[in-house]
DNA sequence: GGTTGCATGTAAATGGTTACATGATTGT
DNA sequence: ACAATCATGTAACCATTTACATGCAACC
């Protein structure tokens, strides 16, 4: 998903600047499966600003910086349709906590207990403040799309919870066992 | 995670060529949550070749095209350490189905259904892959990580099922009300 | 005869992040 | 005094994807 449909999406339920845009990538109804830097929204909205897609107003505020509000159009519309109606991707993880954990036996016990456990104490932050939503009053879309999302935070929560004990005994034993001869370093075949 | 680590990580398991390193990302251990193309892995095993991280000696084949097989070296182990031993950065799934569903209000609901229904049936189609792997041989750190995949895949089959319908109806309902003055393009408050 | 799998590589184009540049106001 | 929040924007840099280039073997 590029920034610019990720901008016609929130421009979609209602104007904002390309500040109010970044916020909503990082706390709001986005924050779990999105993000953007300025570096890419303040161009995306120029473009789409050029190509008739959103409009653009300018808003003097007392005692903040002006700032450039955009509203959709309704070809910006159109092309939000457009990028919805193709079938979504696969979605690629890219996870460099996935990637730290399978190489687990390779890292010191104490720093992996205190990787976990802050992963642990980050997931169910995130859960708290997604429970604080009133998703009562939002269209079914977006009420489907957090319940999914807490639903994934909540099983990664309870998965992690059950078996970071047993993970941190077996590398304990692992790595002591191996510490002798480095026998962790030995090359191996690889298998699928 | 860059795709230079993530050759040395694969590396780690055992010798491997780019061509295999692929497959590994494809179908192999790291499928569900890395993924590289050619024009990456290839530049990467290069560099990695010229900073002494890894060895690389050339096999010929029977009846197939020679391959480079790379070995990682004793510097590669301590360069692939060195990138496990930093906390790692809170994921972002930037997925486009989240992105799609969350906007269920403005999409079709057959196509709707018919994506929903393809993502179920993917999902299932992983877990069952997944299931098949026989994880009893592998290290701690590999068993644990594949069970987190399962989990999050398990929670997502689980919701989608018990939620596909309920949204369905909703997204159907809230279309045939909004079809005659086409209220869902008014423009709304944004609000977190 | 066409597609798939094996096998390696390069170059252009893409799409982003990071850092920089600026500046007022509010809170600690 | 210092940091954070609000506010916009540019430019250099980066990693990666996509498309291109090549070619043989096996299968349908």
């Amino acid at each position: 998903m590029d920034v610019k449909t990720l901008c016609l999406g929130v421009l979609s339920r209602g104007d904002a600047s390309g500040y109010e845009i970044k916020k909503a990538c990082e706390e709001g109804p986005f924050s779990h499966f999105q993000d953007a830097s300025f570096g890419s929204i303040y161009p995306a909205l120029a473009k789409l600003s050029a190509d008739k897609l959103v409009d653009c107003y300018q808003m003097s505020q007392e005692k903040r910086p002006d700032k450039k509000v955009y509203s959709i159009t309704k070809a910006g519309r159109a092309a939000l349709f457009d990028a919805l109606v193709v079938p979504p991707s696969h979605d690629k993880v890219n996870s460099d906590f996935y990637f730290m954990t399978f190489f687990a036996q390779l890292i010191p016990v104490e720093f992996l207990r205190d990787v976990l456990e802050r992963r642990i104490a980050w997931y169910e932050d995130v859960v708290a403040r997604m429970q604080e939503c009133d998703m009562a009053v939002r269209p079914a879309g977006e009420r489907f799309t957090h319940g999914l999302g807490l639903a994934h935070y909540r099983a990664e929560i309870t998965y992690l919870r059950e078996n970071i004990d047993q993970l941190l005994l077996e590398i304990e034993a692992a790595q002591s066992d191996d510490a002798p001869q480095d026998r962790s370093l030995l090359s191996q075949t690889v298998s699928a």
